[in-house]
DNA sequence: ATAGGGTTAG
């Protein structure tokens, strides 16, 4: 019995893997190993903490003569959470042949495989099961069945266990959030979170997260300084994880400043990650310097800078024009020790190229010591549309045809690098091949909040319920400002259709519609705010630019890679983007 | 001998 106990308290002390196996070879020597209740916990340890080893635990495992249900799933759960996660499927798949009695923790861990493995069929057979088994009272459970679905891209089968669970509590609510921010639908995650709150529950530390981050996403600034209320009320920013939340929450809503004043008077300590965030919201503001000088500050606070904090740093450099600041951090970094990836390679022959230097930027495309992926190609395409050489976008096109690469952008990229040298010859092919290949077409849409409310817009949306007038406003628009010298960039849009339709399809590009129902819905000088799915395009740049200067308004529009604060007829960027 | 499992920022 004593014996028992200590071998209890000796397996919660050992964090290390000669320590564990001491362990194992004291249960052999004594005879024990295959009778004792510890074994279980021993290989347990093996299979799921960081200093044990996961085949040396299905090593020991197959030495048990008669493994018990906990044997099978001390095992299950540590190849639930390697990097082969399948792995835990057809182990749970052994364990039905073998096994009578599965119990939940068996279903947990399978389940927690099936996440890993984004292996939505496999959850769909493991939830009948479970039910089967009788297991579908067990919240615990249950919100991992929830979690499988959301994070397989399952949000409305999620959605359909919350709704069903019987009983909830604050980790199903968390997850049901979480779950829906991270699925690209924040608006819904922030109206559960409100639903939450009237309901009567008490948001901690994991549910603030999920809606800060879905807060991030809407750019609701108004909804995201509820939630920080409530953080600080709740003293909840005691966790640094919130914080850095917080921090993302202000610069992704386009306040920087707010982030930064968060960033400043934190009063737990910084990790990697809070000054990664920061460095990141200097750089989609355009703020350059400032993300310099946080990298150079993180080493002296004592935080080695990583990857990502060289990669946010190229990033600031390539979004403010810092070139030769950009080139020299890259060559640092090169001899740094840092493991660049192909975004550090990417983000320089971006920088390059945006400079002109397009020969530089093929020559470290070759020197790579990695394969280049695509957003590699299609940014060297961009910059040799945007300094006219044919041969450099004729072999990126090449690279990305090659690579399978079918989006709209591309094609559009080389039709006009044809057209602005008048190859109209070519400017066919294109076309004819976009039809052929079926391209695809990343929807565009933009957000803009009103008084605490989500607005969305897609391109030509009718849907809105002031759809009217926002077209109304935006043929005032139209006519205002012709007088500006403004010709919409018709350039842009590949199809076959008359000038004036060209017109038409920019003129109800989403973010336009978003601008519009700002200008209509707000008072006079106040700012809007649009959030943008895609990169901005040119012609709404220029359209925005003299809006700002005509309705004497500022407007911001955070697109896919960084901030533009429009005001007085010019916008932050500076027209680098 | 018993508990053990779920939600988490760049």
């Amino acid at each position: 019995m004593a014996t028992h106990i200590n071998l209890y308290s000796l397996l919660k002390k050992c964090n290390s893997l000669i320590h564990m196996k001491q362990l194992h070879a004291h249960l052999i020597t004594t005879g024990k190993f295959q009778f004792h209740p510890s074994r279980t916990k021993l290989i347990e340890l093996l299979a799921i903490s960081p200093a044990g080893n996961l085949s040396f635990a299905a090593i020991i495992f197959r030495q048990i003569q008669n493994p018990s249900t906990n044997d099978y799933n001390a095992v299950l759960r540590g190849l639930a959470q390697c990097s082969q996660p399948t792995q835990s499927i057809s182990w749970y798949r052994n364990m039905l042949r073998c096994l009578l009695n599965i119990d939940a923790l068996t279903c947990s861990f399978a389940l927690k495989g099936c996440a890993r493995a984004l292996a939505f069929s496999e959850a769909t057979q493991l939830h009948s099961q479970l039910l089967r088994f009788g297991f579908d009272a067990d919240v615990l459970l249950l919100t991992t069945l929830l979690d499988v679905y959301a994070k397989t891209g399952f949000l409305d089968a999620a959605h359909k266990v919350f709704d069903e669970m019987v009983i909830r509590d604050i980790a199903s609510w968390n997850a049901m959030i979480s779950g829906l921010a991270q699925g690209s639908r924040p608006n819904e995650a922030m109206g559960l979170f409100n639903r939450m709150k009237e309901e009567g529950w008490k948001p901690n530390d994991v549910t603030v997260l999920g809606a800060l981050s879905a807060c991030s996403q809407l750019g609701a600034l108004k909804q995201g300084e509820v939630v920080h209320g409530y953080v600080v009320d709740e003293k909840l920013d005691k966790n640094v994880i919130v914080c850095n939340a917080v921090i993302d929450m202000y610069a992704k809503c386009g306040f920087v400043d707010k982030a930064y004043l968060v960033f400043n008077s934190m009063s737990c300590r910084k990790t990697l990650i809070t000054w990664n965030t920061m460095i990141m919201a200097f750089a989609m503001n355009g703020d350059g310097y400032k993300a310099l000088d946080l990298l150079d500050r993180m080493a002296s606070d004592g935080t080695c800078p990583d990857a990502v904090s060289y990669l946010a740093a190229l990033c600031a450099c390539n979004h403010a024009g810092l070139v030769d600041e950009g080139v020299r951090l890259f060559d640092f970094m090169k001899v740094s020790g840092v493991k660049l990836n192909v975004k550090h390679y990417g983000s320089v022959v971006d920088l390059l190229g945006r400079a002109g230097r397009l020969q530089e930027a093929y020559d470290i495309i070759n020197s790579m010591p990695m394969l280049p992926d695509v957003v590699l190609w299609q940014s060297l395409l961009g910059v040799s549309k945007t300094y006219g050489n044919v041969e450099m976008a004729e072999m990126a096109s090449k690279k990305l045809a090659e690579m399978g690469s079918n989006s709209c952008g591309d094609f559009v990229l080389l039709s006009n690098v044809y057209a602005a040298q008048q190859r109209w010859k070519d400017v066919g092919r294109v076309r004819e091949a976009m039809v052929n290949n079926d391209v695809r077409k990343v929807p565009g849409f933009s957000y803009t909040e009103i008084d605490g409310r989500i607005h969305k817009f897609i391109n030509r949306d009718q849907s809105h319920p002031n759809s009217k007038e926002i077209y109304a406003k935006l043929d005032e628009i139209k006519f205002r400002i012709k007088g500006y010298g403004y010709i919409a960039e018709t350039n842009l849009v590949l199809h076959d259709i008359g000038d004036e339709d060209k017109e038409n399809a920019l003129n109800y590009h989403s973010e336009k519609l978003a601008v519009a129902y700002g200008l209509i819905s707000t008072v006079d000088g106040t700012p809007i705010q649009v959030i943008k799915n895609l990169r901005i395009c040119v012609d709404c740049h220029a359209f925005i630019k003299i809006i700002s200067n005509i309705f004497n308004r500022e407007i911001i529009v955070r697109d896919r890679a960084r901030f533009h604060r429009f005001k007085d007829g010019v916008c932050s960027c500076r027209d680098y983007w």
